[in-house]
DNA sequence: ACTTTTTTTGAATACGTATTCATTAAGCAT
DNA sequence: ATGCTTAATGAATACGTATTCAAAAAAAGT
């Protein structure tokens, strides 16, 4: 690269940022009135302020963020921790939480990692920004990161995911009844042998689901469930929807864990030369969006989005603006939303 | 509000943060020594070294992040600036960026918006908190924004995207020869009559592809194009190409301006009863997962993610670091990923 | 042993804001 | 006018770190 030709660095050194003592050395007052007016909260004569303001303007000044967190003890940051940006369904997630906490002043500090390890590391990084609270999605760890956090004094919101002490606020979908409600359905429709690919088994929501749809078909005397762990991932449902079929030739329904695991199961479905729903059925779980595109329209459980984000973002500003210490639990209720991935076997 | 039940206030005054004078007191150091061992560079012997990590172990010490940033006027926090998160490709590109920068120890501080306005204020926010850098990835506003960063000595790097005067860096796919390529690839298999389904004509991907096309078109002498332009969404493609198929009877190949239209377009042509690509050609742009799966297999153009996420963040880390001012532009090439969405026509 | 050089160390200061406290100005009733 | 209450203001200080500068300690050279 041309480093060679050594320019006498234009900037770096130069970029001066303008603070509020020069802001109140134009405006002919002292920094502590210029802070009141930035500040917001409290009074000032109209004549001042507009003086301030117009100095303000006149040099492009913006409160320095650091000095101001430094001093109050608060940032306007919050951290959002997910596992798997990747999934449409927390795309979606980060958006709407975006757009709900951006309106309300706050950055978010966006996280994402599938591995443990890395997650601790930059929790760490997150105390030492001094966030004003975290909301952790689906992630690992959530016990022990909340934990931390809280000793910190650091509010925590959890969403769609639950830890068992309940030591944190959390929002989160009831997943238990959903999977009943699906399997009671498949079940009246006349399924007769099941199959259920699942994320991972150390997840609250895996846990609730699998153990409401075990429910069920032990109520019904229904023996006849595979269940097949893997990951929330299209591949991931292709794959055990294929091992699942090639050896299992009688299987008239499957359920996936969520959406795209349903979406990779249908598409294994197709490939084997079957059809949905004339040959298997197939149920998932969330309603992302592509579940409604045509070439799947696949009936699956709706998780109330909106419902959810927005407790949680009350929940968690309440949390940081009004020092609430009490964790509260909002469980969700979602419903079905019927397609064309399930037929009556009758 | 009950602010007459005056309790003692449990927490918020009391979750002590403790500082670098607290290790010193413990270790038996001054503050500064705790503060160079914490801040890396500087010579401490061994044997102190060594107290002071113990007794910042002891109190679980972490540096105060903006105390520091406020001291070195530089911050470990890099915008990241979207504008369509749902949008598979950036959902990728948002986590590629996350891992390689999260490595580097930086925070990603997230923006997405597709409201101007709103990007512009929270561009002002990132400016209170003094990012080290930013990265604008498709968005609107590159070229004011990244002008306004850059008064205020902040590295910009747009991905994706280009201003005219290339006063920032940029990194970005030749969309110009890879829509040439597309055309030529569809005119050579016999194709006669075209539809573009673009997005947004006012964002610097979709003129140059649709340059690209276009040019090709003409020197084939072929005047059979019709150009749709829309969003880079689903629905989008898939109302375009509905519209488009039923008023024109003839069409036999629509390009999608990414891969999200291009799946709208599938379904569309589907839905109406015709088979891709015996009825249809359909082409992509992207290349995201989806496009692999089965139910689409869409022949497309394969942006290389990898390689230009990398050159992104080497850029922008440069300038960074070194205080590179001198604005760099990466182009990179791409190429055809040929699956079963195109048929020769001859 | 005593310089001379190099490495460590601590005291002091700066970063840019919010806030307390005392002071001054303004508003108002008499 | 006078007193009295309320609002507006500035000086001083704190937040927690990095860094400069001078002093002290250690190492090296003779």
């Amino acid at each position: 690269m041309s480093n060679s030709t050594n320019q006498p660095k234009p900037d770096a050194k130069t970029k001066k940022n303008y603070t509020s003592e020069d802001v109140a050395a134009i405006a002919g007052v002292s920094q502590s009135t210029v802070s009141r007016v930035f500040a917001g909260n409290t009074n000032v004569s109209e004549k001042k302020r507009k003086k301030i303001l117009a100095a303000a303007a006149k040099l492009d000044y913006k409160p320095n963020a650091h000095a101001r967190s430094l001093i109050t003890r608060k940032s306007m940051m919050i951290g959002i921790v997910m596992r798997n940006i990747r999934n449409p369904f927390y795309s979606a997630v980060l958006e709407i939480f975006h757009n709900r906490l951006s309106a309300k002043g706050y950055h978010l500090i966006f996280i994402n990692s599938e591995n443990e390890e890395i997650q601790e590391s930059e929790i760490n990084r997150l105390l030492e920004y001094n966030v004003a609270g975290v909301i952790i999605t689906d992630a690992l760890l959530s016990s022990s990161a909340s934990q931390k956090f809280k000793r910190y004094g650091i509010s925590v919101v959890l969403f769609n995911r639950y830890t068992e002490n309940l030591e944190s606020s959390a929002v989160f979908c009831d997943n238990y009844m959903a999977a009943k409600q699906i399997a009671t359905y498949l079940v009246e429709l006349g399924h007769k042998s099941f199959a259920f690919i699942s994320g991972p088994l150390d997840t609250s929501t895996t846990i609730d689901r699998l153990r409401g749809f075990k429910e069920v078909l032990a109520e019904r005397k229904i023996k006849d469930l595979t269940i097949e762990p893997g990951h929330y991932t299209f591949e991931s449902g292709f794959r055990s929807a294929q091992e699942l079929l090639t050896k299992n030739k009688h299987i008239d329904c499957i359920i996936g864990g969520n959406d795209i695991i349903a979406l990779g199961v249908m598409d294994a479905v197709r490939v084997l030369g079957l059809r949905i729903p004339e040959d298997v059925s197939v149920v998932g779980f969330d309603n992302i969006r592509m579940s409604e595109w045509p070439s799947y329209a696949l009936t699956t459980w709706e998780q109330p989005l909106e419902e959810m984000t927005t407790s949680t973002v009350e929940l968690l500003l309440k949390e940081i603006e009004e020092g609430n210490t009490s964790s509260q639990v909002f469980m969700m209720k979602g419903h079905l939303v019927v397609r064309n991935t399930v037929r009556s076997r009758k």
